[in-house]
DNA sequence: CGCAGATTTGAGGGATCTCAAAAGGGGTGG
DNA sequence: CCACCCCTTTTGAGATCCCTCAAATCTGCG
């Protein structure tokens, strides 16, 4: 679909070749689960952490009040929205129980973004300056925001990345998928998920229009990769998350878009 | 063009409103340049970096090896290229002098891309374990290591999406702003800047066919907002980053197009 | 000088957007 | 409990943007 090539780069010269890739070993199915329990027990113990229960569009931070703490999401869902210079609102990342909250904050020392409750759930406030002083203490502490961060950072650019190179109707199949694997990689069950976004969100997110992502849906349901509940189309059903993974590379062949 | 707004989402409720958002402070022109030397020098004092020249098209890193090292820009421009599950290559960043390279492997112990030099240039290669022992004692480092994670985190964020959402003119002109302001705020020129990249590169990048890569840069040249240097259509002139900007804007008018 | 790769430009087609209308769902008030 | 309204969703038809294919030009290099 899009340039699928990049011009080749003058072959490394001096001592810089370095060994073939090697590929990425998984983790285990539920070792990320663990994981994560483990990073929030530690944050419990040893810092003085403050659990705040949120309710569907309750805003975390907003972009542009002053950075000070940190949120962990504990439970429950939420989307990432920037305003851009222009004025435009974009959801820009989904976030999980494990999930770091507010770390665009950091540097700028303000919010670049908003972060608001999809449905009913707990974060866990930590101050920032709080955090760094038992990060000092705690090597565990500092090396679990350390691999939030870097989570972040390769995550989040794969995730938006799959979206802006697919054809429409892979990037809402992609979307599926990914929602999937970030609820299967906590433990969570696959095989019904309630989206918790319009149409018309999803396309914010996913840089199409409310209609594109729901022609895409009705495809995919007529494919039979996924299926809506009774009653509710907000309700998906993913009865095989591989299946979505081949509609994916399906679309990617050169001769797609005919079905 | 794209879908312009997301579906409201309930009011907020609870404790949660948050005062009105406050307009980013900008820094001072010249601040960030002083900023990253003095993170050079303290890296240079406090932890034994290994200084690497490199030459156009050498591999700082490569992704699926083991993460060992991070590595932070003395000089000279790099890309960072990601390989996708499918297959496909993708260049995802470009950084600069002061940025950092390889964070994406901190959560996996793998890098998770590739960095690529772009000309001759200066790394300077701090391994990781050292990295933190030297964090821990002094303050100043994890601040600066902080920072430019989360840097990282908006700031890939905000370029790849507006590069999402915009109209094909409008992302070439809009790499070209942010190619040029990336240099200002390092204090460099940016009325000439040399593009290191094929228009098969830039299209990767953005998303774009060659074709229209070449397409925008021909409009936006009769459109007097950028100009190409005699004999070489690789070096291009911007006289007034403020024209892109505007051009930018203008294409996400509702009656754009018209030209 | 001639070749190979990069770039430009044109013509045509396809994917997605825009506009429009109708159908479905959920909540409120009678 | 039902009627009504509003919002969301679906589906269709036409317009538009960008991709694909193709050919010519330009650039750098041996």
């Amino acid at each position: 679909m899009y340039a699928s090539t990049i011009a080749p780069t003058p072959a490394p010269r001096s001592g810089w070749i370095e060994a073939p890739a090697i590929a990425q070993a998984p983790d285990a199915p539920q070792q990320f689960s663990r994981r994560i329990a483990a990073t929030l027990k530690l944050l419990a113990e040893k810092l003085a952490v403050q659990r705040r229960v949120v309710h569907t569009g309750d805003r975390i931070y907003q972009a542009g009040r002053e950075f000070g703490c940190l949120y962990i999401v504990n439970s429950g869902i939420y989307k990432i929205v920037s305003l851009m210079p222009d004025g435009r609102e974009q959801v820009v990342a989904l976030k999980f129980r494990g999930d770091w909250l507010g770390l665009d904050g950091i540097a700028a020392g303000r919010y670049g973004s908003d972060a608001i409750a999809m449905d009913t759930g707990e974060v866990w406030a930590i101050p920032y300056e709080a955090l760094l002083e038992a990060c000092l203490k705690e090597r565990q502490l500092l090396n679990a925001l350390h691999e939030a961060m870097s989570r972040d950072i390769a995550g989040e650019r794969d995730s938006l990345l799959s979206v802006c190179t697919l054809p429409a109707d892979a990037r809402v199949a992609d979307f599926l998928r990914y929602w999937a694997e970030s609820l299967a990689k906590r433990g969570m069950r696959t095989d019904q998920i309630t989206l918790r976004m319009t149409r018309a969100e999803i396309g914010n997110y996913l840089g199409l229009t409310l209609e594109s992502v729901s022609r895409a849906l009705s495809k995919l349901a007529r494919a039979r990769v996924i299926g809506f509940a009774a009653k509710c189309r907000r309700e998906v059903e993913i009865p095989d998350v591989e299946a979505l993974s081949a509609f994916v590379q399906r679309s990617l062949l050169p001769q797609a878009s005919l079905q």
